[in-house]
DNA sequence: CATCGTTACGACCGCCGTAAATATG
DNA sequence: CATATTTACGGCGGTCGTAACGATG
């Protein structure tokens, strides 16, 4: 910040001593003697009393270096403050977040990265993918976790993982004898048309996973007997535990999740079975390197809880 | 004080927007948007996100203006103390009084004019004449209180009042027998002559009373049998008043002085009998009104002492 | 008389305003 | 297309340095 007044005035109380001051402040000496005379005269009142050669202070230039050393103090600090953001060590990220994915996938996250980024100030913002788009877009976030097929191709991206959308069957139920085993698969096959006239227990029409449950139900001509709209993907999978319906669900969440009764999970056999979960944000020069490194944590937290280790 | 910057950069962040930023600043909108631009490119870092036409705080800028408002805070606090300065409202007085004259003239005047003046800042030396003279030449003070008949010419004065230079005699001693009394004085008058071969006590070479003691006795070829030097006053007229021998004190001294036996004071019948007591002070264009009333009330104060009104 | 402060003068750079071009919504 | 921002350019003033002058101790 530009202090030139205060950084001259101070100075020169400090040195007592024309000479030694502009010595100091890299200026010669009748440019100071000038710049503090056009001062005291813009002020009107001396700020030093020219006792013979020495430069003493008046009551005025007390309380002026007063007030200068307190500016000129906070300058500092702010310069200082000012390298950090400038070294990446310091600075702001806004993250996006949807509701059901950021409950699982950030907690741990977040910690990490508090304690390794202390002079970092993380907000968060959860919502779904339309409210967290728009806010991206409007500078209002700087990084935002969606699925990155529906997301817009503006944005700069980086993936993080992959994760299963699958459908989650009750114990007992009949979907489960149509299940095929491959090796090399974690979870049983189920063909789309196997869904067809079934209960179906599903999120709300606002949330992306019904998006994409509604595309695959159009592609595959899918009609379900009935579905159940539920807010609560909790709910839901309780629901599916006690027999009510079947459901799809993303992969992690099913880790999460504490059931009170046994629940199958497939994959189902079409294209869309994997989504890939992408961090997005404006384009840039050079990210901040905090900002590689919560891409960073997700990833590696997202592959720990898809292998399963919570 | 000088705070350009930090003006402009905290309105456009309070406008967010440039053309009304600019409207507040006086100044022309390209003219706020090149200083802008150039700020940024000086710090290395933008403090705005332009978002459209909308101007945003980064992270940096959120710093720069908590800091810069700090500092408008307290460029307006010294504004107010400098208009309080030059109206005279407030500002330093550094006063100088010879120990004794200090005891007796001070203390009620001090009390008025602290709570009359509260912002001005009021400090004390005490000393004898030719250390407040040196402390006063060298602006180490602004105002002293000495005598007026030994005080450099180079000075500004205020005559303030006069003050009897008396003899004390004690009761029983056969100089009383020797005083005559004339109608309108206040004090019998003995002639110097009479002082010749009297015991005599005396403060010390240094004091400035001593001083015109021995002019006094020069002039008028006075031979005292003996002087008794003792540095304090008090102790002095305590020993006249047990009738050890007798003195030369100054009026107001002796009305703050309790004798333990009577004392009798009489005026010498020489033109010096009468001192003038003067505020001195550098030249200057006009003197604050603090100043003024000081010495109003220094006058009043000591004409009321000469007075017995205590 | 050596050192320090002030005055005089010319040069440069930053800031400003007007006008024109460009971007935004 | 109206409004806002940026770019371009010429002018002014503040700040600087060198040199000469004046004051101080």
């Amino acid at each position: 910040m530009e202090l030139k007044e205060q950084r001259y005035v101070c100075t020169l109380a400090e040195c007592g001593n024309l000479t030694r001051a502009a010595d100091r402040l890299y200026i010669s000496q009748p440019a100071l003697s000038i710049y503090i005379s056009n001062l005291e005269k813009h002020l009107g009142m001396p700020l030093f009393d020219r006792q013979g050669k020495k430069f003493e202070l008046t009551k005025a230039g007390e309380r002026y270096v007063h007030y200068a050393r307190k500016m000129l103090e906070e300058s500092n600090q702010f310069d200082e403050e000012l390298s950090m953001l400038l070294s990446d060590e310091s600075g702001r990220l806004r993250l996006g977040i949807s509701l059901l994915r950021g409950a699982w996938l950030l907690p741990r996250v977040f910690k990490t990265f508090c304690s390794k980024w202390p002079h970092v100030e993380l907000t968060l913002r959860q919502g779904n993918i339309m409210f967290l788009d728009d806010l991206l877009k409007n500078h209002e976030l700087d990084m935002i976790i969606v699925n990155g097929e529906n997301l817009d191709k503006s944005m700069d991206r980086r993936e993080l993982f992959q994760e299963e959308f699958l459908v989650a069957v009750p114990q007992g139920h009949p979907l489960n004898s149509q299940a095929i085993f491959r090796e090399g698969q974690p979870y049983g096959i189920l063909s789309p048309e196997a869904l067809d006239g079934q209960v179906l227990l599903s999120t709300t029409q606002e949330q992306s996973s019904r998006e994409l449950q509604e595309k695959i139900f159009r592609k595959y001509k899918i009609r379900p007997q009935h579905i159940y709209t539920i807010r609560s993907i909790e709910l839901i999978l309780q629901m599916v535990a006690e027999g009510f319906g079947i459901t799809l669900v993303r992969e992690a969440f099913t880790r999460i999740f504490r059931y009170s009764k046994a629940v199958n999970l497939y994959q189902l056999d079409i294209p869309e079975h994997k989504r890939t979960v992408v961090a997005a944000f404006h384009h840039r020069e050079k990210l901040p390197r905090y900002m590689e490194d919560m891409m960073d944590l997700l990833r590696k937290r997202g592959l720990e809880i898809m292998a399963g280790r919570l």
